[in-house]
DNA sequence: CCTGATTGCTATTATTTCTATAGCAAAAAG
DNA sequence: CTTTTTGCTATAGAAATAATAGCAATCAGG
């Protein structure tokens, strides 16, 4: 029920399985990254907490998403609630340099598209 | 017709639109990442190219991407084919980490999970 | 215990997105 | 011209996501 692409086997842009094309058929699923993101400033969250930082996410897709991120040993349940993994954490840190970029990015799309 | 996430309006994420949430509801789309990945690793490469390296991708989804990805100003089109901006350029070194990551990740699933 | 929250989801239905495939118009090649 | 190649568009079906309601299992008082 919960599937994940795993490295090795076909994935999206792979059909050997490369595992950067794996880990991008991971993360390109809506809220994959947020969830992460979220979860890593809001550590430990239990499910309501996870579900309110991230402002508008479904529980059905919330759900999912904490399976396949567990499931890919990004976050893991603890007693005080959902937590990042070591491997989350890496993930992650890997993942702040484009928190920075993206204001900068924010500022040029801004300026260059003042249309609709 | 082709709506990017836009810094500061609404966006998966925050409903203010903070600058990150939108930079993953554009990368969080299917293909996103791995188009602008196999682009600059090609480029430059004309829209059938684009979609042969890219190996299942349809050409629906993949102009779509496309479409998203330039007006986001990762990527234009050139005499010769599409080929990334400095700031996809600029996205896509970040990115680069998470390939090699990618490969001890892989290396843990794959030990820690022989089941399906 | 009993009662009223709170929590972690599941169910359901409507949309939206993605996949897969065919094919067309325009430009390039011969 | 005629044939290829290119850059898509059209279409239909499958799958993912959104939005909302609500339920069973704690849990916290009293």
């Amino acid at each position: 029920m919960t599937e994940i692409p795993r490295p090795g086997q076909p994935v999206r842009g792979s059909k050997s399985g490369a595992p950067i094309m794996a880990l991008f058929d991971l993360l390109g699923r809506r809220w994959a990254m947020g969830v992460l993101w979220t979860l890593r400033e809001n550590e430990p969250s239990t499910f309501r907490e996870l579900q309110e930082k991230c402002e508008t996410i479904s529980p059905a897709v919330l759900n999912k998403r904490i399976a396949e991120l567990r499931e890919a040993q990004l976050l893991t349940r603890s007693d005080s609630g959902y937590v990042t993994t070591r491997q989350g954490k890496e993930l992650y840190d890997m993942l702040v340099p484009l928190g920075s970029w993206s204001k900068s990015w924010a500022r040029l799309v801004a300026s260059a598209e003042p249309e609709a």
